[in-house]
DNA sequence: CAGCATCCACAAAGATACTG
DNA sequence: CAGTATCTTTGTGGATGCTG
């Protein structure tokens, strides 16, 4: 499907974004873009606190972007990964990325 | 440039989300995508206040992402548009769109 | 018309501590 | 390890009214 200006339409975009809102929700999706994570690896990769974290993967979890995953080792693991509709988000994802390294002028070190 | 999983940066992920962070950023790009608009036409056609507009123009303004241009006639009028660099957000824009038409589910009303 | 000033409410995020 | 509980702090947006 291709995107025309015709077919823009803001209340579908206003809903997208109510997905996504939050200081943390596409960054957490680029971090799972390269693969599944821990929720301690996802804690200290973002810097982010365990209950801004658990906030965010709930909502994204309830939404249908990740998916989480209980392995019963001792002690408990648990990954996360994008679900099918997470993973297109990865598109948009790559999109602002792009944007990113085009618009905003800072040292960038790719392997962060 | 073609992203590569290689060369997403968190940092800029980052940096680039608090330029579009807020509730109304995203929006406001996408009602300026169509072309040039004025304050209150912005105000009625999203729904938004004007304290709440204002903000989010200035903030935009001065990230390089919309330009403010006064015509001096009586009452005044301002027109906000998108720059080069706003209009490339475009591209993000559009793909926003399409995810929320593939995966948010409601009644689409595309003249909106 | 295009805002600004002011006040208020609420949500989101940070800090610290604790548990199965 | 993977969270939860609680509290505090911050920020963003809403409401109302006023101005050049």
């Amino acid at each position: 499907m291709k995107s025309t200006e015709e077919m823009v339409c803001i209340k579908t975009i206003k809903e997208t974004m109510d997905i996504f809102s939050g200081k943390w929700a596409i960054i957490i999706i680029g971090a799972l873009h390269a693969g599944a994570k821990r929720f301690n690896e996802l804690s200290k990769e973002l810097g982010i606190r365990t209950t801004s974290l658990s906030d965010a993967l709930k909502s994204l979890e309830s939404n249908g972007i990740v998916t989480r995953t209980v392995y019963p080792t001792i002690p408990i693991t648990v990954e996360y990964s994008l679900t099918e509709k997470g993973s297109d988000f990865g598109e948009i994802f790559l999109a602002i990325n792009d944007w990113g390294i085009r618009w905003i002028k800072n040292d960038i070190d790719y392997s962060k």
